[in-house]
RNA sequence: AGUUCGAUAGUGUAACGGUAACACUACAGAUUUUGAUUCUGUCAUUUCAGGUUCGAACCCUGGUCGAACUACCA
């Protein structure tokens, strides 16, 4: 059953650790969003990822929200985390946030201070940046950074005990202001921020910033692999630094490169302008790339899950396929999904030798690709719709549907022959007249009639409107977050379209919200929570591959 | 400019010194009461140049190209 797959270099690097003894080979990992914004795609990498590891070598993962900026953190974002986090079948060990740890990063910062590691500075954020140096440019020290370890004591309590407005001071490692890497030149690991904080309430005006608190937590939750993405690897040498002038356990870090997808973007600032400047509805809008957009318009947490897999993990750029994803939706769904008939874009069509007053019954198969789906029935009668695609008054030659004299077979039902055209008075095709086989009744043909192609429909009688949302990529370009201009030039004008005029078979009448089905050589479809009694509303979660029309444009 | 990463089919990942694998895509064909699904087949000498070695995608040297880093954001 266990299909041999090569390890990815971050289970290589576990598998080594477990092999040599490291903390008695204990893997404990962690998930660290900010709560700022909606997950995405990027972060169901990063979640499968940790998730997965800790699952694997039977380990453990944190939840943890990086919660040190009171400024840009909601609870609203923490609850839809958790949720995205759950929906991706996932089960956190601690829910934990750094803002717990406030106290102790507090004693650290004290620790350091008294070392002689640390000290108070009442340089402008300005004059900071001009003595920082540049790349290449070494740093100069300023007067502050001499200051003694009793004077940066009494104002570093000072700072604590709100006696500074923001921005006065900050508290600064004292490193090296010539280090090449310029995270060393003495960063910034308190600032002043006199701002009520999602958990802390007003406890603190003084705030650790995240390179104080983000390895620090992890040592406090004795974490074995941290892991996050490629930005972070400047870092690392401040989160040793740290961790070994603390004295606390050593947490390590490592990086692998987040994963771009096509047509998608994962900046949590852009994704916000799309919402706040009502690009898109919503931040669960079925364009969005965000988890909660995702599982809107109907994407499997299984798909989502399998792509993280597919696309592998790795330090190197990329820019993943977004038909990677595509395919496995659809391939998650081609198991789950049942079969049903819709016709977005209805022609009418009469059966003339069928009795103007029967309704027959026809019994469907609801997905022959699981034999446990069952059967539903279908009511057929002379007045039926098709797909207006469905009908070309001048067919190519392997147009395998309904045109003058040609015949196709009606799913679950008869084979139709086309011998008559109703036009308006524009010249367009309103209505088509067609005599059906009695002898080709599907199941039980005696009719010796072969045809190739077969077609959906429904019945006008009791067939119900819908609205069918349909979508296309959101951007106009592969790569939106890197094309030329501004990304909100790449926006795709035509990327949601509306059709009001689709009409579905009636077993669809009691929907459920969330339920899935593939509307047969159309696509996957999932039913909205903007559903009422009187709207039934579709998302087109994902077309069927459609060789035939790839093979038209040719 | 300095530092640090990285470079394997169109895309993403693998090959752990023994002659490039898997998946997606594309193309060709078979099956099909969904032009879907399923099934077959086709598509690269690994950024370049040297070197080490019986043997290099892998080790070494140098070049080229790409990315990240100069927030009181994370």
């Amino acid at each position: 059953m266990s299909e041999e797959k090569s390890l990815n270099f971050i289970e290589e690097i576990i598998e080594n650790d477990i092999a040599a003894g490291l903390h008695n080979g204990r893997v404990h990992t962690r998930f660290p969003p900010e709560p700022n914004g909606y997950l995405h795609i990027g972060h169901a990498s990063s979640i499968c990822l940790n998730f997965g590891l800790a699952k694997k070598y039977n380990g453990q993962c944190n939840l943890r929200f990086d919660d040190t900026n009171p400024s840009t953190e909601e609870t609203e974002y923490v609850d839809s985390i958790k949720a995205d986090v759950k929906w991706l079948g996932f089960e956190w060990h601690e829910e934990l946030y750094t803002s717990d740890y406030f106290e102790q990063l507090y004693d650290y910062a004290v620790m350091l201070i008294g070392k002689g590691c640390a000290y108070v500075d009442d340089s402008s954020a300005e004059e900071m940046a001009i003595q920082k140096g540049d790349i290449g440019k070494p740093g100069v020290a300023n007067e502050f950074r001499s200051r003694s370890i009793a004077e940066n004591m009494a104002l570093f309590a000072e700072m604590r005990a709100g006696k500074f407005p923001d921005g006065a001071k900050v508290l600064r490692a004292k490193i090296d202001m010539t280090h090449p890497n310029l995270l060393l030149r003495d960063p910034i690991i308190y600032r002043i921020k006199h701002a009520h904080h999602h958990r802390s309430g007003d406890k603190w005006c003084i705030y650790p910033m995240y390179d104080f608190a983000h390895g620090q937590s992890d040592s406090i939750e004795h974490i074995t692999h941290s892991i996050c993405t490629l930005e972070f690897i400047h870092h690392r040498p401040l989160y040793n630094w740290f961790i070994e002038q603390l004295g606390i356990f050593p947490s390590h870090q490592y990086e692998f490169a987040r994963r771009s997808v096509s047509y998608m973007i994962t900046s949590k600032r852009k994704l916000l302008q799309l919402v706040n400047e009502q690009h898109v509805k919503s931040w669960d809008d079925p364009r969005m790339p965000t988890i909660s957009g995702m599982r809107r318009r109907g994407y499997p947490a299984a798909a989502v899950r399998q792509f993280c897999d597919m696309i592998g993990i790795a330090k190197r750029e990329n820019l993943v396929d977004i038909g990677v994803l595509e395919f496995c939706v659809r391939e998650q769904l081609n198991k789950s999904a049942n079969r049903v008939m819709a016709v977005l874009d209805p022609i009418k069509v009469v059966l003339t030798n069928y009795p103007e007053s029967q309704t027959e019954h026809l019994t469907a198969d609801n997905n022959t690709e699981n034999e446990n789906a069952g059967t539903r029935q279908l009511s057929f009668s002379n007045t039926l719709l098709i797909e207006r695609d469905d009908f070309m008054e001048e067919p190519p030659k392997k147009f395998f549907r309904l045109g003058p004299g040609l015949s196709v077979r009606l799913k679950h039902a008869y084979i139709i022959t086309c011998n008559e055209i109703i036009k308006d008075e524009n010249g367009i095709v309103t209505e088509l007249h067609c005599t059906y086989n009695e002898l080709s009744k599907s199941g039980q043909d005696t009719s010796g009639v072969h045809v190739k192609g077969v077609i959906h429909w429904v019945n006008a009688a009791d067939a119900i409107p819908a609205e069918v949302r349909m979508y296309n990529r959101l951007f106009t370009v592969e790569d939106p977050a890197n094309a030329e201009g501004d990304f909100k030039d790449h926006i795709n004008a035509n990327s949601m379209e509306v059709n009001t005029k689709a009409m579905v078979e009636a077993s669809l009448k009691n929907a459920a919200v969330g339920s899935q089905y593939q509307f047969m050589r159309k696509g996957y479809f999932t039913v909205d929570k903007d559903c009422d009694a009187s709207n039934l509303v579709f998302n087109q979660t994902v077309s069927l591959k459609d060789t035939f029309a790839k093979e038209m444009k040719k």
